[in-house]
DNA sequence: GTCGTCTGTGTAAACGATTACAAGAACGAT
DNA sequence: ATCGTTCTTGTAATCGTTTACACAGACGAC
């Protein structure tokens, strides 16, 4: 036996279908009208088919969050906040994952025409041309939450990384820290050039010269740790331990105790990393070569994610206000689903440091 | 301008809808009619509309996973296992977060009825009659990632908890532990109990007793590390840095470098968590007390998620799985769609213990 | 008593696709 | 030439809702 369905509900209810609707939909209806189809419904377990009510009346009540990857932390701390505001609003929240490649959004963005949902906020982690026509062309609203050109005229909020990377360079500089290794993730996304830009001019308005800079294959774990070790090794700096015992505590008694920042840290006394994914793992490489975190070197990660106080030593942490900019990006997309002819707008939410052990 | 409809590509291609939609979906037709067909949708811009196509054909080619916690990291490996295999399958793959309230999940699996999805994997953490009275009368196949009842009469697929409580007690005694806690999460939750039952049971079999229990609020960091300060705070083990400072590294140089295991663990030398976010929590905690993992106390947790390889010093933890589980529910949840006939399945997958440096 | 609201309910037409069925065209066999 | 296949295409019903419209009864005012 299938659903019942609207018509069936009518008939146990000795009603017509229109007033089943319109009772179910809190239209006015006299006491008895309402209390009978309440019953017929209650002893059908009727629950009406969303399929058809969207189809009916062109929305789902449902919004999309797409991203990139659920593995990176700063995310969620994203989507908490998306679904604080989406469900007080009455919506539903479903998230999707896109995967790294510009094709794959694209097609999801594309796909969004076939009606899953009144909205979408889509975190990109490339974008190129194609990418923005078909937001452009999307026929249900779109927020970006990320940068992508005015030009596009589509509602945006982003983090401010320049600043973010100023404020990180400055924190070292004040804690006595000049020689600075940079780690980013993939300078073919846009938080890669954006990071790698904010950190050149962050040194140069610091009048510092960059010690050493490489490029992780991945905004990830494991890339970030390959990264360190070719970071490690281009600065001549052999690992200590056998491999056999792995690494030992960042914090922990290798090399001379008393040895003042510099030290043992050949030649770098801090690494900015673009993320806190890549700083995690650089963290992991530094300590299997030995050296202290944050007495030798110290590190500093970007997103300030739950990861950042996880990790140990607990990560200072450039916090670019995912949670706002989750936040203000579901704001935007409930704003022009009511009104799609408003000026798109674009956010940039300020960063602020979030100082931990690590620096 | 509105979304054009496949009655708009008729008209341009001056055909019938019927023929619009049998190109669309392969049917046969003649080379003409086809290229006609196709230039028209091309031209419009012609995208299906899904609710409409479910609607008539019954199916929506979604699935949905949910969970209780995104923040969890042991739902990310989940969460990567299902979308593969479903993604393969040729559905897309739909994740909504459930929070901790049975109540909520009760209210999703009957919200399924409205026709979101043509199936659902759901990983409860608690479970009550309605819920499972509700994924017994749910008229969408459902998978439960967890353990319920074999009366229950579903499909579902669960870790085995007990072994892999009995790999974690074996292993400590292999190395030389004898005094181990153990930080639980809630009681009330269903891997709360069976972690609890699983660790009494694997103390007895090994002839030890527990020297402290404690329960977190929570599956998370913040829990854990708060149930960490209540079991060292029932061991009497006094903070020994003054606050201002705050933590030392795990594996730092506090107390005696030359202490054997036990020396400054205040009655234990090791503690299971039941959860890597909890294990990590605990460790924190234990460094904030000055004492090193794993030379004074051992560290084990449960998940093997990401967070255990990320962790510092890296964490021993038992893997129960996740990733093949959240595989074969996938294919549970296929094969169910394919023919709802057949008898639920029940599947255990068993535990491994991943050895790192925290133990 | 008649007329004009006003309210509540029912009938039927959408929404945008799929698909059963019928009808016409083409073609070979008789 | 006629008939029967086969193949392609079109017409219209259908999925389960919502909602515009019509309609009937109640009610107050004149």
């Amino acid at each position: 036996m299938s659903r019942p369905t609207i018509a069936a509900v009518a008939r146990a209810a000795g009603v017509s279908v229109a007033s089943v609707s319109r009772v179910l939909n809190g239209l006015p209806a006299t006491e008895e009208m309402a209390e009978r189809v309440q019953r017929a419904v209650a002893e059908l377990g009727y629950v009406p088919d969303s399929r058809a009510r969207s189809l009916k009346v062109g929305r789902t009540f449902q919004l999309t969050l797409a991203v990139a990857d659920v593995g990176n932390p700063v995310y969620v701390t994203m989507m908490r906040a998306v679904e604080e505001v989406v469900s007080a609003a009455g919506y539903r929240l479903v998230v999707t994952t896109t995967g790294p490649d510009v094709v794959d959004e694209v097609a999801l963005v594309r796909g969004m025409a076939r009606g899953y949902a009144d909205g979408l906020v889509i975190s990109p982690l490339r974008v190129d041309d194609d990418l923005i026509k078909s937001i452009q062309e999307c026929d249900v609203p779109v927020v970006v939450a990320g940068n992508v050109p005015a030009r596009a005229g589509v509602d945006t909020v982003r983090a401010n990384s320049p600043k973010g990377m100023l404020l990180a360079v400055e924190h070292l500089l004040t804690t006595q820290r000049h020689k600075v290794a940079f780690v980013n993730g993939p300078v073919d996304t846009v938080p890669g050039t954006a990071r790698s830009k904010g950190f050149t001019d962050a040194m140069k308005a610091n009048s510092l010269n960059p010690v050493a800079q490489v490029e992780a294959d991945d905004f990830t774990f494991a890339a970030g740790r390959e990264a360190g070790r070719r970071l490690l090794d281009q600065l001549g700096l052999e690992t200590t331990q056998p491999s056999a015992e792995g690494a030992r505590a960042p914090g922990g008694e290798a090399s001379s105790p008393s040895s003042f920042p510099a030290a043992g840290g050949g030649g770098i006394d801090a690494v900015i990393a673009a993320n806190d994914l890549l700083a995690v793992g650089v963290m992991h490489e530094l300590a299997a070569r030995g050296l202290r975190v944050p007495d030798d070197v110290a590190v500093i990660g970007m997103d300030d994610s739950e990861l950042a106080e996880q990790s140990f030593p607990p990560l200072t942490s450039v916090n670019l206000g995912s949670a706002e900019r989750g936040r203000r990006a579901a704001e935007l997309l409930l704003a022009r689903i009511e009104d799609d002819t408003r000026t798109p707008r674009r956010i940039v939410v300020q960063p602020s440091l979030s100082v931990r052990r690590s620096s």
